[in-house]
DNA sequence: GTCACTGCAAAGGCTTTGCATGTAC
DNA sequence: GTACATGCAAAGCCTTTGCAGTGAC
């Protein structure tokens, strides 16, 4: 269903279509890349302001992996990333485990969450030797 | 103890004090106004560069709130984060939660954790009305 | 005296802003 | 035609690098 109040440029069109395919988080310049790919060089400024667009109609998540840049994905069930610190290699983990935690967190802290980060860094599967 | 091989310049003891006694992650502009507020106005590049040595060193931990920007912290006991999303206040919260959901990662996926970050957003005590 | 630390200048990477032009509707 | 999207240029942050001078040991 197309509830999304936005203009179908090709740019944006595009793009989120490379998200939905996307099986990791990409950042700026994947995206870039991706539409050279398609002969459909768009300026960088467009680029950042259709990712701030999608991101606050809450069709991609933003994420941070302690790169100094951010990534986006495209908005799904609940989950957090495996990183490998070697290779670079991102793979999701589905689940929400922290909902008992965030209770105690309210019990003890008074503390109302609505949102949280969690990413695990470590060896995949090819980089342990 | 004093295990640690470096020269105790003035910029490093004092920024080590002042991490020391933060409560909560500092960024550079913090630990600036500090050695500003100490007349020890060390250049922007020297405290990036004590902020370097100190996260090598594991004297200091570095995290990500989804500013665009580190926070730094001294190493302690494994804790994460409440991060208020109105008023910007930080609390820590104790404990490790998270070693069974590791054990799960390896046996499912493959994967060797080493390392994770966990932050929690939402709203503090006094933000809640 | 030596080597590591610092300061200054410059630049690099990521991201945002202002303004004029273009285009989806 | 209008309002929103884009492109271009510029700038704003945060951070890093190179090199010469300084200071802790």
């Amino acid at each position: 269903m197309d509830s999304f109040k936005f203009k179908k440029t090709p740019a944006r069109i595009a793009i989120t279509e490379f998200l939905s395919k996307a099986n990791s988080p990409v950042d700026i310049l994947q995206v870039i890349n991706f539409l050279r790919s398609k002969d459909l060089s768009t300026n960088k400024v467009t680029v950042y302001r259709i990712m701030e667009f999608l991101f606050k109609n809450r069709i991609v998540d933003r994420v941070e992996f302690g790169e100094g840049k951010f990534r986006y994905e495209i908005t799904k069930n609940h989950h957090h990333h495996l990183i490998c610190t070697n290779c670079g290699k991102i793979q999701d983990i589905e689940g929400d485990f922290l909902k008992n935690m965030e209770d105690e967190i309210h019990k003890a802290k008074k503390f109302e969450v609505r949102n949280h980060s969690l990413e695990f860094f470590g060896l995949c599967k090819n980089c342990q030797n």
